[in-house]
DNA sequence: GTCTATACCCAGATAGAC
DNA sequence: GTCTATCTGGGTATAGAC
């Protein structure tokens, strides 16, 4: 993927994503956008109406390629549950540009109210749809969460160890970060696997 | 806690920790700070020197207060593991009023390098270090975590159900977080409890 | 210790030439 | 489609009177 062989729009894009998924919303300028994209920063206001709606665009292309992704491994009925969750666990560190906690804080804080919809909608479809549909094949009838629960949970526990910059839980191995969600701190204590 | 008998300086900041901790360093503005604690802008320089200043100020405060209280519910040994840490959950929940996640972004993006580190000592010392004494009790030899990990990994997975804002987390009962933490998501699908 | 006035900067966004 | 020039508003911080 050639920059040079890119439109100005998937320039700005591209760089937007990588500056708003590190830095979120607020400490991202548009000059900043700018500059790395090779243009001035009016420039990007024939592309786009307001800074606001670049990070909306930049969050819907993230979506749909991950919504792509995460539904090709969920797939794979052949796997264990455990086997899929880590598939899904080191695709996501290895490739996911996103602090999750940041996403969160700035499509609840710094998003107008009806793109703050939006962005839920596309959340639930392209990051949650996949792994309830994961866990409604292996669930139970005395489960005391449900699928849906699951799905959240999930991305809640593994959202410290995507943030890039972490050194503390970067370090950590994503089959023991798994092995929390799974099996829970007293299971490791009590057997052996 | 009346307001009229606390000093200029307390006024500010209290509400200084409640917008830091709503809506993080970046959209909390000096002016905000002012009007909240019934003063002019510029008056808060009297008191301190920079914005960045009370965000310090703020937070020791904050992390002293939780060092107490933490400390303190951790040394009834006479409780369960689970008992211990079902009180510390439900105590941060109630009393809480920091958002985790952007408590850490602060920490590494918006803040000056000293100033960073000398707030990971403090997180360190006030909410990871009665974590660990707790740990340390109950860890048995086989476990494949210490009871730093422990520690840490228990504030990650919690982190998402202590903000106010979120209407689901919210909704999620303690003893359900919990469960995740201590048993993992297959113990409940195998066992009663 | 608190105020008014203001400096200074950087943000997002627009006008209009090329 | 991209640029230069510029507007407008908000931010942090300072000067200096009271």
């Amino acid at each position: 993927m050639l920059q040079k062989r890119m439109t100005t729009k998937e320039i700005i894009l591209n760089v937007s994503r990588a500056l708003f998924m590190e830095k979120g919303f607020l400490a991202t300028s548009t000059r900043e956008i700018a500059i790395n994209a090779g243009i001035t920063q009016p420039n990007l206001y024939h592309y786009f109406k307001t800074k606001e709606d670049i990070y909306i665009a930049v969050l819907e292309k993230l979506s749909h390629e991950k919504k792509e992704e995460l539904n090709k491994m969920v797939e794979d009925t052949s796997e264990s549950l455990y086997a899929s969750l880590l598939k899904i666990l080191n695709y996501l560190r290895e490739n996911h540009p996103a602090n999750f906690s940041i996403m969160s804080h700035d499509m609840t804080h710094e998003i107008s109210e009806e793109n703050h919809k939006y962005l839920y909608q596309l959340w639930q479809t392209s990051y949650v749809q996949p792994l309830v549909k994961l866990f409604n094949r292996y669930e139970t009838e005395n489960s005391i969460f449900n699928s849906n629960e699951l799905a959240r949970y999930f991305y809640s526990i593994i959202a410290p160890f995507i943030q890039k910059e972490n050194r503390f839980y970067n370090k950590v191995s994503s089959e023991k970060i798994l092995y929390i969600f799974v099996y829970g701190i007293l299971y490791s204590d009590e057997k052996e696997h």
